[in-house]
DNA sequence: TTTACATCCTTGTGTTGCAAGGTACTAAAT
DNA sequence: ATTTAGTACCTTGCAACACAAGGATGTAAA
């Protein structure tokens, strides 16, 4: 019922496709958990919340592509740390990938000469 | 039921991203109708199928971005020809920043040096 | 014992890409 | 004339999923 912010809109709808990756890729950087990756992912300017970072460690977690250990909080309940699991890391490889190669498709786009168009 | 191909699936949401983006990108390249989008984007290997761009179209013009016209086929009924209006034109430029923005954010996330890194 | 804070997690909603199926028009083949 | 093939339009229903909102539990300080 709302008329959204177009252009905040895409941004989101844009992160989303990257957002996976980017959890994996920070993960890969070193272990961490959820406030810490919410953390980091803000530092780089790729915004997550709690409500969708929760179910898709989960989700990582139950592919097999994330381990976790707990570990005491200096305050707080104790936290779970995750960490890329080997298959994870393959995943990820598969992932780079699957970036360069729509980075490069954009790029493409943004560049197609005149003449190469039908229709 | 079914499990996934975890890349494949990968692939396909990083594309979802952008495809609004890239969509307007062709039809600054140049009007088109849902065939010739779909064959320009399939050049530059970004898979879409009617059932997406037929909605899309219809969203896209709704809110201002497109419009179209009719014109004869050589072959079977008219096209629907879309173009980019002054508002589409605007709103591609805020993609624009928006893709540029994300592939600074997912390229410095591949490169976070350890000691920037917390908990 | 109450407040503050940090951590974990779940539920409900809205969006949306896609598979599948449907309608209609033209032209060529039977 | 009818059927077939090809091209174009469009809709419906499903499943995935990001996020807002709310909740439970633990520690420590006031």
């Amino acid at each position: 019922m709302e008329q959204n912010n177009l252009v905040e809109n895409n941004r989101t709808q844009m992160r989303r496709g990257v957002l996976e990756y980017s959890i994996l890729l920070v993960l890969k950087a070193g272990e961490g958990y959820t406030s810490s990756i919410i953390s980091r992912l803000k530092a780089v300017d790729i915004i997550v919340v709690e409500g969708t970072l929760y179910p898709m460690l989960i989700r990582l977690k139950n592919q097999g592509l994330l381990t976790y250990r707990w570990e005491e909080s200096p305050q707080g309940p104790p936290r779970k740390y995750y960490t890329l699991t080997e298959k994870g890391a393959q995943q990820l490889r598969e992932l780079d990938q699957a970036w360069m190669d729509l980075v490069r498709s954009v790029e493409a786009i943004r560049t197609i000469p005149e003449h190469l168009l039908i229709g």
